[in-house]
DNA sequence: TATGAATGAGGCTTCATTCAT
DNA sequence: TATGAATGAAGCCTCATTCAT
């Protein structure tokens, strides 16, 4: 999201993004403790370029959190125009649990406050989160689909659950999360 | 569970029960990764003690774990006697989040399986939460309170998304667990 | 100086008092740069026994000061029975030079303030030694053999010339010291 | 000192000059532990450029400690004119402790001998900083203003204490100094 | 040639576990 | 048996030095 001051050289870019795709997926494999060097290794580089790029182990965890939720933002925004208003908020919720699929541990530790705060290590990352939650849930009780006794956060801590469903049992968590779902749908 | 050969000496079970106790409240507070020596110290006991009772952390944890998971199933089938069939399950569900308040780091890693897969390192608690949770699903499913699409698996992962969703933020977290709940009735 | 609210064990108590000598020792060989790991090494201990008794490198140097300025402060008592007031002051100078002898680093670059601050790391030994060093210059300028325009704090910074002078070459050290301290007697 | 085979050209050698005296008062300020990446940054220059001109640490260390000896000499022979050969050798002396005020810490290392051994290092810079302090002994004790029993290199020895006073506390320096000077006048 | 990214050895510190008292 | 001291393997992080751009 911010841009750095000068924009790296071509090869250090490179090298930041394969760190940060690396450590999300070693964070999720292995959960927040494993060893900084351990990312290093898989991603074939020194520990040294880690923390060239992220100066601390929470800094590259909190800025694998904040790609992700990118991610989920613009995952978010795109389904309200391919599924429209009334079904899009169900669908997002859905794909967190289809799609990030295999044992997501770090970002479930993340999202749900263990350990590190996303609200204060990514505020811009946690707030348009936040806006994209807030407009598929108004796009959905507007559609008449969503309830209208329950607000954005509400949702947010229903996603943590699913996720932590999802990271407890991911065959489960599919019909689990339709549960969940019904829930979020209007009386009657 | 597993009854010691001997019986301890009194002060030996006395010792016993207060590091399993301090053990909850300091997993609880701080997390699974809370050092060994500051659970001895809350405890008022040397960490020698702790391992005299309990031979690796992972064995503590576990202990903590079966211990708790026993008095859940204590909870559950009191609530079938106090709450009738109907709403025993929803009360049940209910309780966790509310009773069991503040941050309950060390419980929610666990049965969401990290670190630890309660299944295999608690056996017999496990398989007794399970046939206490089947029992208050078919008690609800029976009197026509809870749909019968679901299984206590289903039932169970929704608790552990709950649990997360109270670690998470545990003043949202009553009002969500009324929508997981509405998810759970029947249709109509 | 500070008593610990409870005695140390008797074994833990040898091990304190040999990490310190041994920690001393070692400064004085190699520097302040010289790794915690040697230390324990030389006092044949684990690194973890080192950081038992002293929290941080910073403040096993810090003991290691204060252990030495209290052996100091001894000494310049001593020395004002032994010598009489007269040459009690000169005497302590040389001895600084002569019986600490071999290069002693880590005491010059405490005394003289590189790295850490002595009078606040250890504010009683900082007092007691310069109470000793007013007594010995006063004891001196009474019986005529200290010039009288100086004060305690000046002797100090001679001091922490002396030892640096002896840190950087002992044998030339010896005859310096002499000229410095006819430089300290009364003019003519 | 030494003569590149091929003189540098212009902007290398401007590159050269300032990373020097980059490093001096950088070295001074932050002692010899400083990173070298600190002293390019500083002089706005890349950590490469730095060791294009100096090939380790240690050589970049050296050059600075060469550079300043080379202007103590110098200073010390245009004393000798201005001052005349009585107190040339006093004023030098003040000179080091009023001049480089500011805390000298890598300077005074160096010159007493921590890390590295400046006459091996900078074998020449050491001969002429000799030389030219044997000049201004000789000077004073021709002019009857120096006692007779010292050599050089005593005076080279008082001349790091002075430093070191200096360093610990220049305040205070300035007295202590003149102490000193006392002590290296003829007696009576 | 200048840059600054990459490397990787090494330092400080923590903590699960063992063992002497 | 209870204590808490000792151990030592890792983990995080820094920084001198090398090397691709």
């Amino acid at each position: 999201m911010a841009q750095p001051a000068r924009p790296l050289r071509a090869d250090a870019a490179r090298n930041r993004a394969r760190v940060l795709d690396v450590a999300y997926e070693t964070f999720a494999d292995e959960g927040l403790s494993v060893p900084i060097d351990e990312i290093a290794r898989r991603a074939g580089v020194g520990a040294g370029t880690v923390y060239r790029h992220f100066p601390t182990k929470e800094a590259l965890f909190t800025a694998v959190i904040a790609d992700r939720m990118g991610r989920m933002v613009d995952d978010g925004r795109a389904l309200l125009e391919s599924e429209g208003p009334g079904e899009a908020l169900f669908t997002f919720l859905r794909s967190l649990v289809l799609q990030w699929g295999a044992a997501d541990r770090g970002l479930v530790d993340a999202l749900a406050g263990y350990g590190i705060d996303v609200a204060c290590a990514a505020p811009e990352a946690e707030d348009a989160f936040k806006a994209m939650l807030g407009e598929l849930l108004r796009a959905a009780q507007e559609a008449g689909t969503a309830r209208r006794d329950i607000d954005m956060r509400d949702v947010k801590a229903i996603l943590v659950g699913c996720q932590a469903m999802q990271a407890y049992d991911s065959a489960l968590a599919e019909r689990a999360t339709g549960v969940v779902i019904d829930g979020l749908r209007p009386p009657r």
